[in-house]
RNA sequence: GCCUUGGUGGCGGAAUUGGUAGACGCGCUGGAUUCAAAAUCCUGUGUCCUCGGACGUGUGGGUUCGAUUCCCACCCAAGGUACCA
């Protein structure tokens, strides 16, 4: 009986399908253990062989864990509204759920292939109503909450009305817009609802505001930064312009300390943590105020350094900020506002690359030193960011490089507040300095003077201790057709969100997905968008009448929206009435092993940390992070492979040459004339273009440079192990190669180079699971994708290997069946071949628990050539061993255990039990090694004793021979480990 | 620049608390089987060499009886981040 893997998977996967083998319960007597992988975007390319890597891994722990007696959610969903499908609904027209829809059921078909355990049960599609409906749920709940800090949580708004109601905003200590006024209960109260509305938004959790993009008029869309190259739109090259608009923000700085803290309790790679810490990016220091001369108001400053205050000599205000147009004086108003025109053209990311250019201008107007009371110059320089802190800096030259620069350039004084040298550059360091010319901080080091410094600014009222974050709130308004509609419309220019029992409120159809002429999202084109709201249902717009129809919010949300919390719907994945039952919550409570790319750090991790602590604070779950320990994938690279084709106008065909044919020029660096080639490529050149008399200076155009030739991905499937394209196939491929010319080496062969890079359609370098899974089966896809290297690791693709591990499942499977069946027998295994299983369960057990699946699969490859060699066939051995190999090849493992003689899925079959006595050794090889050389080695027991293993080395002929006659120094007897002679 | 991770044969990669460097697989060498091929099996395979040995885990130091592993300095690569006051 051969190994026929087609067969044996297509009948294990149907076999798992009707038996719902997998589907998991929400009560249960066994222990809980949820694994999840991240979803995936459902793109139209399929997926490729990095898709399921991860998939792969956490399909291994989950299998495992249900083999350790644990009840395993082990779920898989689609992340499916997203960008691609709403460019290819404005190309075609075709209806975004349609081209999602079909999408996914090419991934499932693929996905079925490899053999996962997923409990299909409970599948989540973000673009699907009855899952929105909740996102828009969480919106509206965000929007009905506040947050507190005295009792640092989210609280729902109406605590903060009654608080209002009964003390004004005074006492309220809440995280909230800059610029909120301050009133008394007896003024809100005498507010109209309208006025209370618009004050309450300034202290949701998710608010409207105005935030500057990068719109594009042309495109009628906002761009991300990267969208934009050299200013102006990646596609299309249309100018983009920052223009402020009212969005949707999310107020996630208000949990930065508490997403800080989190990053403590919970298991992910340091890499991972530290981005996020960054991410937030925390810094303590003082908020200082200086009062500027002439006027009433102030410039507010954020700095780390308040120790330095005495050291400042002028201030810098970023460009944008408000306060640079009244300050500005008539003199340098030309200059200032020509400036402010300059810095706006360019783009941020110009801006931010460029940090050697020095420029600012001087506005003309002074601050007042809050001690010393002399005046400070204010100048602006776009080296400060509106962004960040209070969008101006109190400039301390001696203390900071770029102020430093910023003087030197315009010759601004720098006067010296540190007993240090700063004639070349500015004295950054924090230790081993003591503060000089600075008054009531003479003499003091870094700590103290902080401390003093900011307690005199607290006793004259015009500054105080300040934690600043680079977190900034996060917008949640999308110009898009293919998310989220947001639960909410417009009374009065006022949003209203829609009652939970009303949602979800569906994707209205349009007619085209584009923004409006007008510059409206797409959801502006849709006829029956208007919100009734005696009637809680969307009608037509033109009923929309300012009483009781209004019109509802044209944008949508951004693809993070759906993805927050998804993981809390697969625990009750069909629910209608709740985003989850409470029961099923508190049994699940959070992903206790979730694995994904390290690309979504500052995205997705960290906006899903917050919704779950937003949630946790408003009681709706018990755990306040998501996602307990967290592996990052390594992503699985593609080898691109290359032609290469001579640059030369000459020639009426392209021709391309073999790529170690050009290796071999430039290395000689002689000219391709002086090869014996030239003749036989000039003869057939000359054949074809004997009518362009041009073709002879063709030798000179080739020279020995890498310049002349213009790299062209070739299909990768063209290519061979040895890579060597297939002509034939190559040139078929696309009509510009069929009349090309292929100068090849001579033995016949084209050689392609290859080169590392993403894989992507476009690059022709993506292999499909699917062609694996045909030629060698899901179960070696599998082992190999696991075999390739550690999981964290990223690493090219290539196919070398996989003879190996399949050859490996061959001999596995052989240990089981011969030609004419099974071979197991009930006789007792032999001592090896006991040793050997043990081994292996204690490795492969060990390997799974640190996710070190590469060493595992060399692992079984040598159990199994052990058990080989030993003529194994014991049932006691092999029965054991195909559970363990089951959570890496599940249908190979399930195929035997049913030919075994058992009826149930071997899914549910108890790990076996690592027993140490089987591994116990009376003797050991010892190494006797000489200066730390290791020469020969000595079999010896174990028990004996450490002068004795020293007398029995030192008798023993070969060392005397090594020693040649010379007394050892010193005998290093390990006992168990090793044996060294110094001497 | 800063943060992080990594650097081991021709290749992917092993190596537990410092204790036989190169497991396992690919590739390659030679052989068996075959008319031949595929498949399968066996053998060898870090480098150099005077066949005794010498050298070998990015480079240079250090600690140690002993270092891929620990410490210091540096080089290189990948990822993240970037004028953050």
């Amino acid at each position: 009986m051969k190994y026929h893997f087609n067969e044996i998977e297509a009948k294990w996967r149907k076999y798992w399908e009707e038996n719902q083998t997998f589907k998991a319960e929400n009560q249960s007597d066994k222990p809980k253990y949820y694994v999840l992988d991240m979803f995936p975007y459902p793109s139209g390319a399929g997926l490729h062989v990095g898709h399921p890597l991860g998939y792969i891994a956490s399909d291994i722990y989950a299998r495992y864990k249900r083999h350790k007696g644990f009840n395993v959610l082990h779920p898989m969903g689609y992340d499916s509204f997203g960008l691609p499908a709403e460019q290819y609904a404005i190309q075609t027209g075709q209806h975004p759920a349609i081209t999602t829809e079909t999408n996914i059921n090419r991934y499932r078909e693929q996905l079925d292939r490899i053999g996962f355990s997923f409990d299909w049960s409970r599948e989540v599609r973000t673009s699907n109503p009855d899952y929105y409906k909740w996102t828009q749920w969480i919106f509206t709940e965000l929007f009905h909450s506040w947050y507190n800090k005295d009792t640092d949580k989210a609280e729902p708004i109406e605590s903060l009305i009654t608080r209002f109601t009964n003390e004004g905003n005074g006492p309220v200590n809440a995280v909230c817009d800059e610029n909120v006024m301050l009133f008394t209960s007896e003024m809100w109260n005498a507010y109209d609802e309208e006025q209370q509305q618009k004050i309450l938004l300034q202290y949701r959790l998710t608010y409207l505001a105005e935030t500057e993009v990068n719109w594009c008029p042309a495109l009628g869309t906002v761009l991300a930064n990267d969208e934009i190259v050299n200013g102006v739109s990646e596609r299309g090259g249309h100018p983009v312009v920052r223009k402020k608009m009212k969005q949707w923000s999310m107020r996630i700085t208000a949990y930065a300390q508490r997403l800080l803290d989190g990053l403590n309790q919970i298991d992910w790679p340091q890499p991972l943590k530290d981005s996020q810490t960054n991410w937030i990016g925390k810094s303590v220091g003082a908020s200082v105020k200086f009062q500027v001369s002439g006027f009433k108001f102030q410039v507010e400053v954020f700095t780390t350094r308040p120790d330095t205050i005495f050291g400042a000599s002028f201030m810098t205000l970023a460009p944008e900020h408000e306060l640079v147009e009244k300050i500005t004086t008539a003199e340098q108003k030309e200059a200032v506002e020509a400036y402010i025109e300059q810095t706006a053209k360019r783009s941020e990311r110009e801006r931010m690359a460029d940090v050697k250019t020095i420029s600012g201008v001087f506005t003309g107007g002074y601050a007042e030193h809050p001690f010393s009371k002399e005046p400070i110059p204010i100048w602006i320089g776009d080296y400060v960011l509106a962004s960040y802190g209070t969008g101006a800096v109190m400039a301390v030259p001696c203390g900071d490089e770029r102020d430093y620069a910023f003087a030197k350039h315009f010759n601004i004084p720098i006067p010296n507040i540190f007993d240090q040298d700063i004639s070349e550059n500015a004295f950054t360091e924090k230790e081993e300095f003591k503060i000089v010319n600075s008054d009531f901080l003479n003499g003091l080091g870094y700590k103290e003077a902080i401390k003093k410094a900011i307690e005199a600014l607290e006793k004259i009222g015009q500054g105080s201790g300040k934690i600043n974050y680079r977190l900034r709130d996060a917008v949640f308004s999308r110009q898009r057709y293919w998310g989220e509609p947001f639960p909410v419309y417009y009374v009065n220019g006022l949003p209203k969100t829609i009652d939970p029992e009303h949602l979800p409120i569906q994707l209205p159809e349009v007619e085209k997905y584009l923004p409006t002429e007008d510059g409206q999202p797409p959801l502006g084109r849709a006829d029956v968008w208007a919100w009734d709201a005696e009637k809680c249902t969307v009608v037509s717009n033109e009923l929309a009448d300012n009483e009781t129809i209004f019109p509802l919010e044209l944008n949508t949300m951004p693809g993070w929206a759906g993805s927050s919390w998804y993981l809390f719907r697969y625990m009750d994945a069909n629910n209608n009435e709740e985003f989850a039952r409470q029961e099923a919550l508190d049994y699940w409570q959070n992903v206790d092993l979730y694995i994904g790319g390290s690309e979504h750090a500052t995205g997705h991790l960290l906006y899903s940390r917050f919704w779950t602590k937003f949630l946790y604070d408003r009681g709706f779950l018990k755990v306040n992070e998501p996602f307990k320990k967290l592996i990052n994938q390594g992503m699985i690279l593609g080898e691109s492979a290359f032609v290469y084709r001579l640059n030369s106008k000459q020639i009426k065909n392209p021709i391309y040459f073999s790529k170690n044919f050009i290796d071999k020029v430039v290395a000689d660096k002689k000219s391709f004339t002086e090869y014996d080639e030239y003749e036989r490529i000039r003869e057939t050149l000359f054949q074809e273009n004997r009518n362009q008399k041009g073709i002879f200076n063709f030798s000179t155009d080739f020279e020995t440079s890498w310049q002349n030739f213009t790299a062209i991905h070739s299909h990768v499937s063209f290519v061979n192990i040895s890579n060597e394209l297939d002509l034939g196939a190559f040139k078929s491929w696309k009509p510009e190669f069929k009349g090309a010319h292929f100068i090849t080496e001579n033995n016949g062969t084209f050689k392609v180079g290859r080169e590392v890079e993403k894989m992507s359609k476009s690059k022709y370098n993506v292999v499909n699971p699917d062609d694996i899974c045909d030629q060698y089966g899901a179960d070696t896809l599998r082992m190999y994708e696991m075999f390739l290297g550690p999981l964290e690791q990223a690493k090219p693709w290539n196919m070398a290997g996989i003879t190996g591990v399949h050859s490996f499942l061959k001999k596995f499977w052989k240990l089981y069946c011969d030609d004419n069946g099974l071979v197991v027998t009930d006789s007792s295994a032999s001592k090896d071949s006991l040793k050997t299983l043990h081994k292996t369960i204690k490795k492969v057990e060990e390997d799974i628990e640190n996710f070190s699946f590469n060493t595992s699969v060399s692992t079984f490859m040598i159990a199994v050539n052990e058990l080989t060699a030993q003529k194994c066939s014991s049932r006691e051995v092999l029965e054991p061993l195909a559970i363990l190999i089951s959570p890496y090849a599940p249908h190979i493992a399930e195929e035997l255990w049913s030919k075994l003689g058992h009826s149930e899925s071997i899914s549910t079959a108890p790990f076996p039990q690592f027993d140490a006595s089987h591994l116990v050794e009376s003797t050991k090889e010892y190494p006797i090694s000489f200066n730390g050389k290791m020469r020969f080695t000595l079999e010896m027991p174990l028990d004996l004793s450490k002068e004795d293993i020293e007398k029995t080395v030192m008798a023993h002929e070969k060392t005397q021979q090594y020693l040649e006659g010379r007394t050892p120094k010193k005998v290093i007897v390990v006992p168990g480990k090793i044996v060294n002679i110094v001497g």
